[in-house]
DNA sequence: TGTACATCAGTGAACGCGCGTTCACTGATGTAC
DNA sequence: TGTACATCAGTGAACGCGCGTTCACTGATGTAC
């Protein structure tokens, strides 16, 4: 099963593109039910496909999972830079850089609160820092969520706001801190807070990143 | 089925004690496998029981996994105490405050890492604030692992060093931190760091939180 | 104290289900001559 | 341009598996008289 998960080598196929459209429907799935519900015969189903056609286009029920999980990161990124670019600039660049690590982890938080499903699956394939930056995982940007975190970083070191000793790994705080506060919101003990107690706690979260960080 | 999840009635069973037996196997298969692996037939096999006897203690499968998950709670409840209590007193209470609270996050942070099957297990089953002080929560020493957090900030408050204005809800951001990390560590994209520099993580993020708190 | 009876914890067998995966295949499409 | 052939995306049928759950039961234990 060579061409797996490689760009198919003919750009014509009776589906049309099945790859695409299982994924597609994989991610339907995970946004309703989570990784749990990126059921190999249910994707295939919903494509109008035999369940073993899937077979040509990923190696196994992990490989679709998977794949289904690159995409919600990359959708993921895409709300990050959403709000990113939401961020007016003014004649205060240090200020600017503070509102826009803000809107970075507004946009993950929004992204879980929105799309706990595809947030869960995002996160339901064990990864490694190392391939945090691959294609596979980026959005209509080009940037994956850790790029847009760290351009946000980047941007406050060279505004002078985060001193350059408290630069490297600073990503690992920020987004830990974001983090956890969407999966104790969407599944977790804070599941019962008010939409009004939930935004309270992420501009406090937020606060506590900035000064903290 | 209205014995399920109370105590029973009776003190004598030809097992023992079936329920209890059947929760600390259950314990087991998550500890080796997380909350997947907490599988009805699996429990009842490992304890030497026909499957549905199960049913006797416990009124289905998610019944079974949310004792478990509970269960889980309270040894990280355990997990933080234990550290807590290594802190030694000094002359400076508000010092032994912050050190405290370093502990707790530390504690909660260990069982993580230690112990990264119950941990996902005690955050599998969808929980609410409300009932976060369940004593079926609870650890050796009576508490969950929020009352734990609650009654080191109480003190931090009460010494002084965390302005009251900025005691209520503060829970939820040393809570976030110290989540977030945990999870990236044990199944997300952190998974591939060393145990030196997640030693680091631990100790930037917890002065994050004492910084932002 | 002895006996008859009720309780109910655990048994044994079976169920329907949907899953992931494999097999041998078919027939539309692309290509070489 | 026409024909023969090779490729390979998708088919149809089947598999073994282990799951959660239900059923009618049994026989040890506790209790009432």
């Amino acid at each position: 099963m060579t061409t797996s998960n490689a760009t198919p080598l003919r750009d014509t196929y009776r589906h049309g593109d099945l790859r695409q459209a299982l994924l597609a429907a994989g991610l339907e799935l995970a946004r309703a039910g989570g990784p749990a519900a990126v059921v190999l015969r249910e994707t295939t189903r919903q494509v109008g496909v035999s369940p073993n056609a899937a077979y040509r286009h990923f190696s196994d029920r992990n490989a679709l999972l998977t794949a289904v999980s690159d995409a919600a990161l990359g959708l993921a990124a895409d709300s990050m830079v959403r709000e990113v670019e939401a961020v007016a600039s003014t004649e205060d660049p240090a200020d600017d850089a503070r509102r826009r690590l803000r809107a970075v982890g507004l946009g993950y938080l929004r992204f879980a609160r929105e799309e706990p499903g595809l947030f869960r699956t995002a996160f339901s394939v064990p990864d490694d820092l190392a391939r945090s930056g691959d294609a596979s995982k980026a959005g209509v940007a080009g940037l994956t969520p850790l790029q847009v975190l760290s351009a946000s970083l980047d941007e406050l070191e060279s505004t002078g706001v985060l001193p350059p000793e408290r630069r490297q790994g600073a990503e690992l705080l920020a987004w830990s801190a974001v983090h956890g506060l969407g999966m104790l919101v969407i599944d977790g003990p804070l599941r019962g807070l008010t939409e009004e107690m939930i935004d309270g706690a992420t501009q406090r979260l937020l606060d506590m990143v900035e000064r903290g960080i």
